[in-house]
RNA sequence: GGUCUCGUCGUCUAAAGGUUAGGACAUCAGGUUUUCAUCCUGACAAUUCGGGUUCGAUUCCCGGCGAGAUCACCA
């Protein structure tokens, strides 16, 4: 047990993309690896891109990932001794520790129109000045009544250096920090200063985000300060880049969503995994970790400082990975979803058996129909899928078709206990008639499936039984005439 | 534009002054007596540039170049 104290604080403004999972994998490692607590926060402050459903939708991706929190929203309820853990019901909190500014002389009421701010930016900015708020500051301000923006106030803007976990010794210079607004004029805090009390609040010890905020630091530096907080651990992670580009992954750039790619049939151990590996490494050559792997071995020396290109065909050759080290029982439990029209029907320990001779070439979950249909219904005949074999191509089709007589004879007297005794059989049929493997072979395997890819001959042969593999060689046959 | 940050194969990364600069994905070529998306073998491929410091720089320092982030009553 220790009093290490991480946080994931997503905003509930829609679907949770995978460049977000990663600032919450993060933290659960930092916190499951020393026993500490994991915190969900849901930074709700901007009515305006509030979405419907999306805090469900985090929620949901969430547990599917397998990150558990200690202290959030918890269905309905909420669960952990400093909540509420949504922002907007923490307003009191918020306005009570503002007040604390406010009374030392640290934060003013702003009586002045947005436009005319607008205005004043503008200008500065035609003008290749930099424009400080703190140079405009209304005179007299009146007493802070919740209707208008508070305004912390830069009483002697300074220098700043401090220290990230990842990053390094960081410095900004003195006019990186200016008056800002702690209040908007609606009641709620900005994110700018609703986190920091947020997390003194719930005693967060390490603040794990996005790069993008390294340069508001100096702001809530000087909050910290102005606040009388202890600094927590900051760690700023890079950025994941989107495939094209060099730009950010974001929803403009088509990321998509953690539901799509579930529904897409990524497993959410390749995910993690994917994720987890996108801008850290344990030094060693290991590719595949598992979720207690990664809690275990995660280390912020070890992050990477510049931005990782989310490579999609990486991620595909991982969950690959991750298919194939599944039980065979487990497999079938996630590919419930993912059978075709007939094989959603088939008797499980059919479905099971099929998955055993597939699961090797599966990819994704979705690869499971073609891969499997044509053992639990008559595939439909297509000789023009012959075409897409080189060596079958050049053979006519009566030549084809005499092989596959040929074969039905063979095997008809051939036992088909099990797979040996039908590759010893295919293997005599092939001294029989002097016809190389690639075509003998080639012409069974597709009359039997009529599928462009499918699991070796006597395994599929086996499967699907002497009674159906001939009637389907006869079938082949009977369909030239 | 100001401020801040980053810069190793196409991509993800290892090497924290001394290695033939390593691994993985992708690609290409072989192989596994049928296909193949599995598996095996092999090939291709990188230190942004210029100055220092040093016996020796991917590594440390300075400058250029390139890239990104941020400058909101968004987070």
């Amino acid at each position: 047990m220790s009093n290490i104290r991480t946080r994931f604080a997503p905003s509930p403004t829609g679907y949770i993309h995978v460049g977000n999972v990663r600032s919450a994998l993060y933290p659960y490692f930092i916190a499951r690896q020393s026993g500490g607590k994991f915190v969900l926060r849901i930074e709700d402050t901007d009515q305006n891109r509030f979405v419907e459903g999306a805090e469900d939708l985090i929620i949901d991706v969430l547990h599917w990932l397998g990150l558990d929190w200690d202290e959030g929203p918890d269905g309905t309820a909420e669960r952990g001794g400093y909540g509420p853990y949504h922002q907007t019901a923490r307003k009191e909190i918020y306005h009570r520790w503002a007040m604390k500014l406010v009374d030392k002389g640290l934060a003013y009421a702003d009586p002045r129109p947005a436009e005319e701010i607008k205005a004043l930016q503008d200008q500065a900015k035609a003008e290749h000045r930099l424009f400080l708020y703190r140079d405009h500051r209304p005179e007299n301000p009146p007493i802070w009544d919740g209707t208008m923006p508070l305004r912390f106030k830069v009483t002697e803007p300074k220098d700043y250096h401090w220290h990230d976990e990842v990053m390094g010794d960081l410095s900004a210079g003195r006019d990186a920090v200016d008056d800002f607004i702690i209040i908007k004029s609606d009641g709620l805090p900005t994110y700018n200063f609703a986190h920091i009390v947020d997390d003194a609040e719930m005693k967060i010890t390490h603040v794990i985000r996005g790069q993008e905020y390294i340069s508001s630091m100096p702001k809530y530096l000087a909050l910290y300060d102005a606040l009388g907080l202890d600094y927590p651990i900051f760690a700023h992670l890079p950025h994941i880049l989107a495939p094209e580009g060099n730009k950010k992954l974001g929803k403009r750039d088509g990321a998509k969503s953690v539901t799509e790619y579930r529904n897409d049939g990524y497993l959410p151990e390749a995910m993690v995994n994917f994720l987890a590996c996108l801008g850290w490494n344990d030094g060693t050559e290991q590719e595949i970790f598992t979720m207690d792997e990664l809690i275990n071995k995660f280390s912020f020396a070890h992050v990477q400082k510049s931005g990782a290109r989310f490579d999609e065909k990486r991620l595909l050759w991982l969950n690959g990975q991750w298919i194939k080290r599944l039980s065979l029982d487990d497999l079938h439990n996630r590919c419930r979803n993912f059978w075709g029209e007939h094989g959603q029907l088939a008797p499980v320990e059919q479905q099971k058996a099929v998955l055993s001779i597939v699961q090797e070439r599966m990819k994704t979950l979705v690869d499971l129909p073609s891969l499997s249909e044509y053992f639990f219904a008559r595939p439909t005949i297509n000789w023009d899928i012959i075409a897409t074999s080189k060596q079958l191509a050049k053979r006519d089709r009566n030549n084809l078709v005499e092989l596959l007589r040929a074969a039905y004879s063979k095997l008809s007297t051939t036992d088909f206990t099990s797979e040996d005794v039908i590759q010893a059989s295919l293997n005599e049929l092939l001294e029989q008639t002097d016809e190389k493997p690639v075509i003998m072979f080639g012409i069974i395997r597709f009359a039997l499936t009529w599928a462009k890819f499918s699991p070796g001959l006597p395994e599929t042969m086996h499967l699907l039984g002497k009674d159906e593999s001939l009637a389907r060689l006869q079938a082949a046959i009977d369909s030239t005439n």
